[in-house]
DNA sequence: CATCGAACGGAATCGCGTGTCAGTTTCGGA
DNA sequence: TCCGAAACTGACACGCGATTCCGTTCGATG
């Protein structure tokens, strides 16, 4: 897949490698001191390059932000997608265990790295309308997903025929914002907080 | 209780007056440009007066983001404390009552003004970390009354013995923050959210 | 080793927004 | 009607950071 050939000349690997280097690097800055009170000339000295060279790997600064928030929207994307198709699961002990999976595969991505939702949920909105719709975007396409897991459900029987799938994924996604919320003050609560956030989704709050 | 006498004179009502004006005009402009995008002159001629004169009631730019944010913070937490004591309620059917109650305030203050969760959520976090700090306390204070509610049914008996107060809590109110952000794309499914957060926080997903 | 083009660095440019200040206006009291 | 204090105004000084530009360096090629 990537052996699309082309010259891919020593010089041109090397072009590609910096490249990689600045959206790490901007990725560290934007969310050390945040997007607004980071420079250009930020980014490029903490890679030990001029700032004029930044300029023939990207446009702009609102560029670079674009390409930050990119890999880590990849990322979230990958997690929730990878290995889990919504019709894979046939009865609620197997549903249990995949959204299980899914919630420990998010749970890695927030808690390893805490600037992964603080710039997403935190820095990312406040930079203009168009991330902030990026970032409802994000939101519309987790809560599609959601929904189909819970669409499949109802179908087979294993969940409530009477579900009301779309604003329920809604509900379910808004407790994993707030478990990604709470970890960013509290990483060590992760574990319970998800399990609290299953409880709530299987057996509600009511006593018996 | 506010009158706490003093002068009072005319010109000191009229420059409260003013003061108020400043904040308002500051919310209209932060609402719909961004904090950063907003300039004080753009603050100052929406209301007609020069830019100097802002200066005479705030410090600064950023004192008066303090201000906007407090007065909308009042806003949340009112609606949040207002008329419900957690031990005011006794029942189950009670305390579904009660937090439709506390469900339906917030959705007035979010749904009528889009504006309100937008700054709160989208644009204050990004401002800097003092400001995202601010937002995270207002999580953390929701997940205290949160809890206390949730203490209150457990040891009444109407919510289950072992519920994690805590960390369930932090879900339900992650919830309700789903509902706050759908309802910035599509304010009119608010109702069907609550209702469909009620439903999960009550009789879970799973068919019985 | 000479040549040439592409990549680099950082000094200089440019525009913008904050915050100040000195002159002007308003207003209440005598 | 007049005076002085307080409030207002907007031109201006200032600093900061994004972007540009050109002299220098690097590295491939013959």
């Amino acid at each position: 897949m990537t052996s699309s050939a082309e010259p891919v000349s020593r010089a041109e690997r090397k072009k590609q490698e910096l490249r990689r280097e600045i959206i790490d690097a901007a990725f560290d800055c934007f969310a050390e001191r945040g997007y607004h009170a980071t420079g250009i000339a930020d980014v490029a000295t903490r890679l030990g390059i001029g700032h004029g060279t930044f300029y023939r790997y990207f446009q702009n600064k609102r560029d670079i932000v674009d390409h930050v928030v990119d890999d880590l929207v990849g990322r979230v994307t990958g997690a929730l997608t990878a290995e889990n198709a919504p019709d894979a699961v046939s009865t609620l002990a197997e549903y249990r265990e995949q959204s299980a999976r899914i919630g420990e595969s998010l749970a890695r991505i927030f808690g390893e790295d805490p600037r992964v939702p603080r710039l997403l949920l935190f820095e990312a909105p406040g930079i203009d309308r168009a991330m902030a719709e990026r970032i409802l975007d994000l939101f519309d396409l987790a809560a599609a997903l959601t929904s189909a897991y819970l669409s499949h459900g109802v179908e087979l029987g294993y969940l409530r025929a009477d579900l009301d799938v779309d604003n329920t994924a809604r509900a379910i996604n808004g407790m994993i914002l707030g478990t990604a919320i709470s970890s960013l003050r509290t990483p060590e609560a992760q574990t319970a907080q998800s399990e609290a956030l299953r409880r709530v989704m299987y057996d509600g709050i009511a006593a018996r």
